[in-house]
RNA sequence: GCGCCCGUAGCUCAAUCGGAUAGAGCGACGGCCUCCGGAGCCGUAGGCUGGAGGUUCAAAUCCUCUCGGGCGCGCCA
């Protein structure tokens, strides 16, 4: 586990107060943030303020107490000031930072790791999309979100699986099957139509032939009930297969294939209407089964059992819930694209309804993206962007590209992708920007080896910084593990993102700066050289995180 | 009509979930390789944080109202 600087100053003002004013703030009140302005130092509180409100006497004179108390803890760890109207100013020593350098090194890609999660044995549910056909470019932001979370979550101590859901019963996957046998009967020239509402792509044309390749014509004479599942299962695992060999190319993998199917082969939706029935959240109205979703704040009631006898979605989707519980997740987290979250509300009621804790279920949406061409609208209307295929993006600007632009907002927000700027190997490309520093680093350490300098020797003797460019980026390195688990406890990557902007502006303005291999001056080439080591190491687990590649050379 | 998300530089977005002088990139303009990778760096210009109130030591951030944009509101999944 790698230190955290801010739970290290947070301790001791956790020993100051109980000692100067027990008992007056509570833990989660007490908050260290790094300064935006050198000349506030290194990290900040604003205890005082809190303090302030409290035992009614002025900030400034109690962040001077604080001072005092503080300054006598932290010796040699950081100087203490008081400023402003009543901030409390760490200045961290050097030695301090310093002391990150070879911790970096002899973490290596564990460096950035913690704790947050304690093995809280977690899942997390994403793109789930009806095995119908491909998956799209919005798609494609949700399984960039999801894979990088659950990286994140990990690197956090969280104990991850990552799921996806298989939509392979009710209608729509009926109408599948039933358009795939149209197209299969289309073949040996009958005159069969597709079903209204069902699926007209030209991907069952070729399938309906490799159908016919491997079963023949045969099928055709089978029971109709059976006939329909042939089809169905066919059309299913043929798209599954297409769908998996995308994700797989975005380097996204599942623990878990799981089918809804299943729920009901072992009876588990028919469990879950008894289990609701029983706790008493249901009614009958006409002939169907409605849950009173509106007891736990739902627009309205909803159905359960169609009048029809037939269970819906949402009856299934709360069995297969049920299922992750008995499954023995502490916590599950599904994503799901900005069409879904009408349905947040009735899924958090049914929650409520089985009985399971608040934080069981996180449920997070996922906005929409825009595809643009220079500027312009991929297709006529913005929302065409959803339906441009995930593999034509892929092929265009590969994996590493796609990933990043996904994961640099916030999901929640509406995404604008341009293609003409993403295919540009410029400023106007931040995945290039990242990537090259880390590949800088890489180069130059092939030119320090041919000049005999090896970055792995002794940083040597320093106790300060060469310079404050230096320092700056040692700090950066050393507040890697904070952004990790802000990350993690935030649920958002794109702060992965911005940390690297950040560090990576950092080193290429030092590396302008300053030439690292002087052969005049082993001692301090040494130092840079393990630096960059450092600077290199932190970019790697990063980009590990977001799922990118650290290439050497570009 | 109701609900959710979002309005920050010309454009795309940050701002460490209430902190100190709101920052980057792109675009515009001007500079920097005899030397470790110029896919880089440095500088200039650009803001009443959509608008109006309120809460307090402190508001882009929280509350109310309002204006503008996106998306939902099926016995589909």
């Amino acid at each position: 586990m790698s230190r955290l600087i801010t739970e290290m100053l947070k301790e001791e003002m956790k020993k100051v107060l109980a000692v100067d004013f027990p008992g007056v703030v509570e833990e989660k009140e007490i908050s260290i943030e790094s300064t935006r302005d050198r000349n506030h130092g290194d990290f900040a509180t604003n205890l005082a303020f809190i303090l302030s409100r409290k035992v009614k006497k002025s900030p400034r004179e109690l962040a001077t107490k604080l001072q005092a108390s503080l300054a006598q803890n932290l010796g040699n760890f950081a100087r203490v000031e008081v400023a402003g109207g009543g901030f409390v100013n760490f200045f961290l020593q050097d030695e301090v930072l310093l002391s990150f350098i070879s911790e970096v090194v002899e973490e290596g890609e564990d460096f950035g790791a913690v704790d947050l999660g304690k093995g809280k044995k977690t899942q997390v549910e994403f793109v789930s999309v009806n095995p119908t056909g491909p998956l799209h470019v919005g798609h494609g932001k949700c399984a960039a979100f999801g894979d990088s979370l659950s990286r994140i979550l990990k690197k956090a101590g969280f104990q991850v699986e990552k799921e996806y859901y298989v939509n392979d019963a009710g209608r729509q996957i009926d109408l599948l099957g039933a358009s795939l046998e149209a197209r299969f009967r289309q073949i040996l020239g009958e005159k069969a139509e597709i079903p209204e509402d069902g699926y007209q792509g030209d991907y069952l044309i070729s399938m309906a032939e490799k159908l016919l390749q491997e079963k023949g014509r045969e099928i055709l004479d089978l029971p109709p009930a059976e006939r329909l599942k042939v089809f169905r299962t066919f059309a299913v695992q043929e798209i599954l297969n297409d769908i998996r060999q995308d994700l797989d190319d975005f380097r996204v993998h599942f623990d878990v294939w799981f089918r809804e199917s299943s729920l009901y082969q072992k009876g588990e939706v028919e469990e879950i209407l008894s289990l609701l029935k029983e706790r008493g959240y249901t009614y009958t109205k006409g002939s169907a089964l409605w849950l009173r979703t509106t007891d736990w704040g739902d627009d309205k009631d909803r159905v359960l059992v169609r009048e029809n006898g037939l269970p819906t979605y949402f009856a299934s989707d709360i069995a297969y819930h049920w299922n992750k519980w008995k499954r023995g997740f502490q916590l599950v987290i599904d994503i799901w694209g900005a069409d879904h979250h009408g349905y947040i509300p009735r899924m958090y009621a049914a929650m409520q309804a089985l009985g399971l804790p608040q934080d069981f279920l996180e449920m997070f949406i996922v906005q929409f993206v825009t595809l643009l061409r220079g500027g312009q609208p991929e297709r006529m209307s913005t929302r065409q962007g959803e339906f441009v295929p995930l593999r034509q993006l892929l092929d265009e600007v590969g994996a590493d590209v796609a990933r990043y632009y996904f994961l640099m907002r916030d999901p929640a927000t509406h995404l604008e992708f341009d293609i003409e700027e993403a295919k540009k190997q410029s400023m106007d490309n931040p995945v290039y920007y990242v990537q090259y520093a880390h590949a800088r680093v890489s180069s130059l350490f092939k030119e320090a080896e041919k000049r005999g300098f090896t970055p792995l020797s002794q940083i040597g003797a320093w106790s300060d910084f060469p310079s404050e460019e230096e320092r700056e980026i040692v700090k950066k390195i050393a507040y890697f593990p904070e952004t990790v688990k802000r990350s993690a406890l935030l649920r958002q990557p794109y702060l992965i993102c911005n940390y690297l902007q950040d560090l990576c502006g950092d080193f290429h303005s030092f590396y302008n700066l300053y030439r690292i291999i002087d052969e005049n001056n082993p001692e301090l080439t040494s130092f840079r050289l393990n630096l960059c080591r450092v600077v290199q190491i932190v970019l790697k687990n990063a980009f590990q995180l977001l799922g990118i590649s650290a290439p050497d050379n570009m």
